[in-house]
RNA sequence: CGCGGGGUGGAGCAGCCUGGUAGCUCGUCGGGCUCAUAACCCGAAGGUCGUAGGUUCAAAUCCUACCCCCGCAACCA
């Protein structure tokens, strides 16, 4: 038994939960459920980033008040997530008064520490957009975003040192043996971190006099805590930091952090230096996957083409959308979604495979076997070939690789379509009823044992095959003692089947 | 010299790190089956792996140059 924290990004609540939200929840999700049933202690945490000028903005143009707009966007994340069959453990909101304290907390320790210092910032700065830009960041010299020239201000920030952890950062990357180490993956982004940091890394300006919706630092209340900085400590304080040290030292250090890749350096570079400088233990494993295009083009507000979770929900049904947005493409890559191929994929795999194998499966059990479970016989026909597809799943959500564990999965499913035509139940009922049963039998077997690992993927298909096995006691138990003390897939003889609608009717 | 991703049979992709018969899904064609959601199963056709060089006994895979597409400003995983 060994404990497992993993972490999704806290999502900024400027805007309501998109698919590129769901794809990194879901993703995050599968692997909790997963490591659930391998037996390991599991926290599953997400949740909600609820500060800055943006939603101080976004509320004020709602004509809300920045609390109880951020109220609101959070409850639908939480209801997203609720509708999503996400998992998660607990859900934090950078908002809630303990977050608040903890973050003033571990600033209060840095400070402590000496890796703070003050200085004068100069900077461009849009009035309009209430903020700095670098200089890469303007377009022909203006605003990106309102198109005016920027005014020089200069304002008094604190500083954390993060240059300073430059060397050390590196070697906790690259070298195994550091007792610090930690991996980024997938390759190419431990690469491009690589690379920035034997650049040029600059102090990190941790504080704003300007932005009035945030953390008051703790020792100059003129100064609102920079937003990252806000962010990044949430998978701390989420666990208890630092009124709960025993239940810190329960979980922490994270074994995951997951994530889009456009928040790789916050999680790979500044959050390390930030648990360095106040000697915490580092997270184990940082995986980034990629942005994802719909029907080629970028998701975007402006073009009208967000998809929302629901609307996937409402087209493809909760375990539709959890297969399409893992399979579609390898994670960690960037790929798109293409609403025809969706429903390609769709048709293929999970209404003509799988559902149509369950549909097929229990009309015969009905009709040939009295809608009962036959004995055992220990026949191991294709057994087998379906547990050598299954056993992938191990293999490739350790790489976080989902769109080939659910490939081994639809694997498992294809062979045991091919057992069914090649044993012919329909046929032997008429010429060998006591073979036929035994055929059926071996279905059952394998067809229960596939729940198992359906489950963590496609938890309500997992329940739906499990009632129509005739099964009333939890399913998850089950999995957990097949996982975890290899137990037999024991199917009890006699159980009456309950066939029902079919899993995905086709689109 | 800003950074990064990609160009593989009709479509969408995997393989490239760790060189050695080019794989998957869909589509097409032919056959089988009738338990099943016009679903399932078997077989076939179809690719000089963006271009040009190089390294090698051997390159989709390594190196160099070039061409083309897409992200990297905003809402945003």
């Amino acid at each position: 038994m060994s404990r497992f924290y993993l972490t999704t990004p806290i999502y900024y609540v400027n805007d309501v939960p998109h698919a590129g939200h769901a794809y990194t929840t879901i993703a995050t999700d599968v692997l909790a459920r997963w490591y659930r049933l391998q037996g390991e202690e599991v926290f599953f945490l997400t949740g909600t980033d609820e500060h800055g000028t943006k939603i101080a903005q976004a509320a004020a143009a709602r004509n809300r008040a920045p609390q109880e707009y951020c109220d609101e966007i959070a409850a639908q994340f939480q209801q997203a997530w609720k509708d999503l069959r996400v998992s998660n453990d607990s859900f934090i909101r950078t908002t809630a008064p303990a977050h608040a304290r903890a973050v003033q907390s571990f600033l209060k320790a840095l400070w402590e520490k000496g890796v703070i210092y003050k200085a004068r910032y100069q900077g461009k700065y849009c009035v309009q957009c209430e903020r700095f830009y670098a200089e890469d960041e303007l377009i022909g010299g203006l605003c990106p975003d309102h198109r005016i020239p920027p005014e020089v201000q200069s304002e008094d920030n604190y500083f954390f040192r993060l240059s300073d952890f430059r060397e050390t950062l590196l070697a906790a990357i690259t070298d195994e043996n550091h007792p610090q180490h930690f991996k980024i993956y997938p390759l190419a982004r431990r690469n491009e971190v690589i690379g920035k940091l034997k650049q040029d890394v600059n102090d990190l300006s941790i504080s704003r006099a300007t932005l009035s919706w945030g953390i008051p630092l703790p020792w100059d209340r003129s100064q609102t805590t920079y937003v990252w900085v806000d962010a990044l400590l949430n998978y701390l304080t989420a666990i208890g930091y630092p009124d709960d040290p025993r239940h810190v030292e329960e979980w922490w250090p994270a074994q995951l952090h997951l994530m889009a890749k456009d928040i790789l350096w916050f999680h790979a570079v500044i959050w390390p230096a930030l648990l360095m400088a106040t000697e915490m233990k580092l997270p184990k494993k940082i995986f980034v996957h990629g942005f994802f295009t719909v029907n080629g083009q970028k998701m975007s507000k402006s073009m009208g083409n967000v998809i929302r979770p629901a609307d996937l929900i409402k087209e493809f049904g909760v375990d539709g959308t959890r297969y399409l947005l893992l399979s579609a493409f390898p994670f960690g890559a960037d790929g798109d979604f293409n609403q025809d191929l969706m429903k390609t994929a769709y048709n293929a795999a999970l209404a003509n495979d799988l559902g149509n194998l369950i549909s097929r499966s229990f009309t015969m059990v009905e009709n040939f076997c009295g809608a009962k479970v036959p004995p055992p016989d220990d026949k191991n026909r294709v057994t087998s070939r379906v547990l050598e597809e299954l056993k992938k799943v191990r293999d490739h959500l350790e790489r976080l690789q989902f769109h080939y564990a659910l490939a081994a999965i639809i694997a498992a499913v294809e062979r045991l379509n091919g057992f069914i035509e090649e044993q012919a139940p329909w046929k032997l009922a008429k010429t060998a009823p006591a073979e036929c049963q035994s055929v059926l039998r071996e279905l059952l077997a394998c067809i229960k044992m596939m729940s198992f690992y359906l489950w963590p993927f496609m938890p309500d298909t997992a329940h739906a095959v499990w009632k129509q096995l005739g099964q009333t006691d939890d399913l998850e138990a089950g999995a957990k003692r097949y996982f975890v003390h290899q137990g037999p897939v024991d199917l009890a003889a006699g159980q009456v089947t309950q066939k029902d609608a079919p899993l995905f009717p086709r689109k």
